[in-house]
RNA sequence: CGGGGCGUAGCGAAGCCUGGCAUCGCACGUGCUUUGGGAGCACGAGACCGUCGGUUCGAAUCCGACCGCCCCGACCA
């Protein structure tokens, strides 16, 4: 490919709003261009990029037996009433009628199309198991994109869905892919690790993220040196401390005016913050307040307290008029005394005796609250979050809070889609059957970014040879100088594209460093300079990306590498 | 949705406070020179100053509303 022809422009500056780095390196190197807020266009480099991800992914998911297909973006809002959806999800869900008045939605993912098409395919348990999968656009109307394309509103996935006779097939299915990724992303060049999670939106039973790591991750991991613990914040668990154990002292209201926070309630009155309880509101999806109990020294995990909370449905933070209904004190709130509220307490506190909590009257606490004793808890669950420094829950080190971005995972879903939708085989035994389902995502875009940010330095990208989208780029020096700079360079430009391995060409009557700093800026791993300079010290100037290792080697030699007699450099 | 910031040429910015010819660098076009690390000179093209409304003799500048984008938070497979 001709740089003189290709569509595309370097950006001499930084973008004013790109942060990450490969957001900033996309941009400057023409690979990306943006069109609305989390909204963008593939540039002929970038689509390049992309389609090799795309055909790693491809590989290793048929390596597994997994069958390529496409579903559709539109689908009738039908299918999405089925499963339940339609009125599960919220407006990150694009809706809209079509002329006949009919809804249909934007695809989010395709649980419920692969779910249709399982209830009109399989009949019986001898045709199962199966992997399916597809390459398809998501719109997703998330509340915030950010990062370039790290977190967007349309983006390119993976998606694979298993379906399996029953929970060993699952299991199997399960293991496969979670290997499938591993190879995934050790080809692109990314270390992952696999860290538990929460299932969210999509049900069932298990669910892993595959995380890199990176200081602009929107996940907090939690993380053990030793291996033997990594787990999503959102669900990850730690030892707890012994509370001490003391007799339960009777009740006291003390005045603590301005200690609306527990840091200024805990000096005022001298404790430490784990003699003292939070209080965190929120309102239930049937309108009743919760109110989470933990130990002042803790925070609440939102994701754990909704899973403890799920009698209740899903749960948003609560307006200060809410709180008090329940007759309690936003600031000085504790369920002591409190009404008609549904109160979590976590298992920590409701351990511990004789906390400073809220007297739900301003300027007021009550000393040696105990639960059970001065209030019911509805439920008592771990609703805490893991802190820097806890003990691990498998070997008891210190844990770590690392940030992480979500480049895969994998879902255990169960039949909540196929018994949803009345998907069924017949089994062996004659019985109508459920099949069990698994989904599997990979967002392309988003994994191109994340090779990004692990392959640049400070000149530019350095892609892996697996992801590079041209696995040379040849530069002219000199050319209007000396005519056998062209000859040469046009020479080897032929010989790769007649073996058909395309490389980046670089014809541009720009100034030697203009053409240098773009080849940098666009980071092939190899680049072929052809100049008076190199022909004079016998042919091409061989220059490693990764390394910057250069040497002279002849044009025969290079165009024996480029036509594929010997490997193409990388 | 809450908090903060920003919208001036393709990119990056100044001008706005204190109203009075639309400014600078890079990029772009033409010509000459130059050619191994973002070249030089000359000439040139390119902006309804985000949109709408208001104030004013006069608005990029002041006021109001709206739209868009970025960052933090909430949210999220």
């Amino acid at each position: 490919m001709r740089l003189s022809r290709l569509f595309f422009t370097s950006l001499r500056d930084d973008p004013a709003d790109a942060e990450m780095p490969s957001h900033r390196l996309l941009l400057r190197a023409g690979y990306i261009r943006q069109l609305g807020s989390g909204i963008y266009s593939l540039l002929p480099l970038g689509l390049r990029a992309t389609k090799r991800v795309e055909q790693i992914i491809r590989e290793e998911i048929d390596r597994i037996g997994g069958q390529e297909m496409e579903m559709p973006v539109v689908h009738p809002a039908e299918l999405w009433r089925e499963s339940g959806r339609y009125t599960k999800i919220g407006p990150e869900m694009v809706r809209f009628e079509d002329r006949a008045g009919r809804d249909m939605v934007l695809a989010m993912t395709h649980e419920e199309v692969v779910a249709d098409l399982v209830r009109d395919i399989v009949k019986s348990y001898r045709q199962l198991p199966v992997i399916v999968y597809h390459f398809q656009t998501k719109f997703r109307d998330e509340p915030r994109s950010r990062g370039g394309l790290i977190r967007v509103r349309e983006f390119v996935m993976k998606d694979s869905y298993s379906i399996d006779v029953d929970e060993a097939g699952l299991d199997r299915s399960y293991r496969l892919h979670y290997e499938a990724y591993e190879r995934i992303f050790r080809r692109l060049g990314l270390e992952t690790v696999a860290v538990g999670a929460d299932v969210g939106i999509m049900g069932g039973s298990e669910a892993h993220e595959f995380m890199v790591l990176n200081e602009f991750g929107e996940d907090t991991l939690v993380l053990c040196d030793t291996g033997d613990y990594a787990a999503n914040q959102q669900i990850a668990t730690m030892r707890k401390p012994e509370p001490s154990a003391e007799q339960a002292l009777p009740k006291e209201e003390v005045a603590t005016p301005g200690t609306t926070t527990i840091a200024t309630l805990a000096a005022f009155l001298g404790v430490g913050e784990d003699r003292t309880a939070k209080a965190a509101f929120f309102v239930a999806g049937d309108g009743r307040l919760v109110t989470a109990i933990v130990r002042g020294d803790f925070e609440v995990n939102e994701t754990k307290l909704a899973n403890a909370a799920k009698a209740v449905g899903g749960l948003r933070p609560a307006q200060v008029e809410q709180i008090r209904a329940a007759r309690m004190e936003p600031g000085y709130g504790s369920p002591v005394g409190a009404h008609d509220a549904f109160v979590v307490v976590d298992d920590l506190a409701a351990r511990s005796p004789n906390l400073v909590a809220g007297a739900n009257r301003t300027g007021f606490h009550l000393r040696n609250v105990n639960v059970g004793r001065d209030f019911k808890p509805d439920v008592v669950a771990d609703i805490t979050n893991a802190r820097e420094g806890d003990p691990c829950p498998a070997c008891g080190k210190p844990l770590k809070l690392r940030k992480g971005i979500e480049v895969g995972n994998i879902f255990k879903l169960g039949t909540d889609f196929t018994v949803a939708l009345d998907a069924a085989f017949l089994a062996e035994d004659g019985k109508r059957v459920h099949p069990i389902m698994g989904s599997y995502g990979i967002g392309l875009g988003r994994n191109l970014a994340c090779v990004v940010e692990a392959h640049h330095d400070d000149k530019g990208i350095v892609w892996p040879a697996e992801v590079a989208p041209y696995a040379a780029h040849l530069v002219s020096i000199g050319a209007a100088r000396e005519p056998r700079v062209v000859e040469v360079a046009e020479r080897l430009h032929r010989v790769a594209l007649d073996a058909g391995r395309e490389i980046l060409y670089d014809d541009r009557d720009e100034s030697p460093g203009v053409k240098l700093t773009d080849a940098e800026l666009l980071g092939m791993p190899t680049i072929l300079t052809v100049s008076p300079r190199s022909l004079a010290a016998g042919g091409v100037e061989v220059t490693e990306r990764a390394t910057g290792e250069r040497s002279t080697r002849s044009v025969e030699e290079v165009e024996a590498m480029l036509s594929g007699t010997e490997p193409v450099p990388a």
